[in-house]
DNA sequence: GTTAGCATGTAAGGAGTTACATGATTTT
DNA sequence: AAAATCATGTAACTCCTTACATGCTAAC
């Protein structure tokens, strides 16, 4: 993954304006909120702290939690924002662009979508719609110029990809409806309450469901 | 992304028994293949091929493809598999195991399934459900101890975070099914046959759809 | 004749994971 | 008291992308 050192970085502002945090923490935030595929590893966030530190995006407070012990040899290290990361942080978030609606910083940026207008959210999540659909497009047109004999397996997985990427489209279509209209998002369930985590053990009948 | 030197030589052994390609081909279709995210670049690729090369699970041979030329300076080199090469294609798709479904490896090892036994594909299927079964409950745990006052914004990226997890279940679990009962998958549509790709320019009426 | 796409490569560099190393605190 | 989990880091290494460099071939 290319540009995600920036990505990290403002997950971290995002994070920290909640209030102060040290970076164990931190992380376990950080995985749970785009945590479905990788994970981030300490090797990863704790350079980064450090950076954005020397940068002056963040302080640190040595925690002396304990107030008997005298100090442990290994404090914990809260984490704060500064102004200056502030400004960065808005800075970042205003940001309309490829950068934006990339896969990883997309996710982010939506978390944090409280703290911007809502017009950039509309352009973010607009940017975001457009790119999708260039991909769907994309596919569409060189999987009709091929057409060669497709395997089943191959051609199911390409069915499957087309629409989970679709699927992303219509949320994203749903929005941008509520964002127009000021309607707090997903009241109005459009599908089945999706109530108990499904789950098949070894003989699923999940299919007729829909 | 970490293994994915693997996930390349699997996929380019798995294309070239299709038959003979040269490398910007190979790209092209490894790139409609998975390329849902992240394309995959020549930096990558060509040194691949040639440590391919080494390793002997591929060959070589200067395409001399116009008669009249006498071969030019720059030919197009077409692979295609060894011996070795199938043996190690096989090898890799009969391991079970993380490997195997982690999540670009699962996608590149589905689209080859038709070369395997449907005993290993039932494994696979099964292994890769039960990771993502692993990351709902992971998730949901995590939510429900945090339980902090959550953003409308985070808490509705989670929400459909776990919708897509869940319908990929969904889309196991039929596979699943189908595999057992030797069904050819997904001739009976359980939703309606998403037939024009939607596109909603500005104005998108699409929720209504389902 | 020039733009666009086909085709093959290499070098430098960044980003992040793995593995290691250490220690404190809480739970069982 | 052991095991788990909290907590902070570093160094080496891998993988891959970016940017560059070259040249052919078809279309406009």
């Amino acid at each position: 993954m290319a540009r995600r050192a920036e990505t990290i970085e403002l997950a971290v502002l995002g994070l920290l304006h909640e209030g102060p945090m040290h970076g164990y923490e931190l992380r376990k935030r950080l995985n749970l909120m785009l945590g479905w595929g990788r994970v981030l590893s300490y090797g990863s966030l704790y350079p980064t702290l450090k950076k954005m530190l020397r940068a002056s995006l963040i302080e640190e407070s040595l925690a002396t939690k304990t107030p008997g012990t005298p100090v442990s040899k290994r404090p914990r290290i809260t984490y704060q924002v500064t102004e200056a990361g502030t400004r960065e942080f808005e800075r970042l978030m205003s940001e309309v662009g490829p950068t934006a609606w990339e896969d990883d910083n997309f996710d982010i940026r939506f978390a944090f979508f409280s703290s911007t207008d809502m017009e950039i959210r509309l352009r973010v999540l607009e940017g975001r719609r457009t790119r999708l659909q260039e991909r769907l497009d994309r596919v569409q047109t060189q999987l009709s110029i091929t057409q060669k004999e497709v395997d089943r397996y191959a051609a199911e997985l390409q069915r499957h990809g087309v629409e989970s990427v679709e699927r992303e489209v219509e949320w994203l279509s749903e929005l941008i409806n509520a964002e127009r209209n000021g309607t707090p998002h997903h009241q109005s369930q459009t599908t089945a309450p999706v109530a108990p985590p499904i789950r098949p053990p070894a003989t699923p009948a999940a299919d007729q469901k829909l």
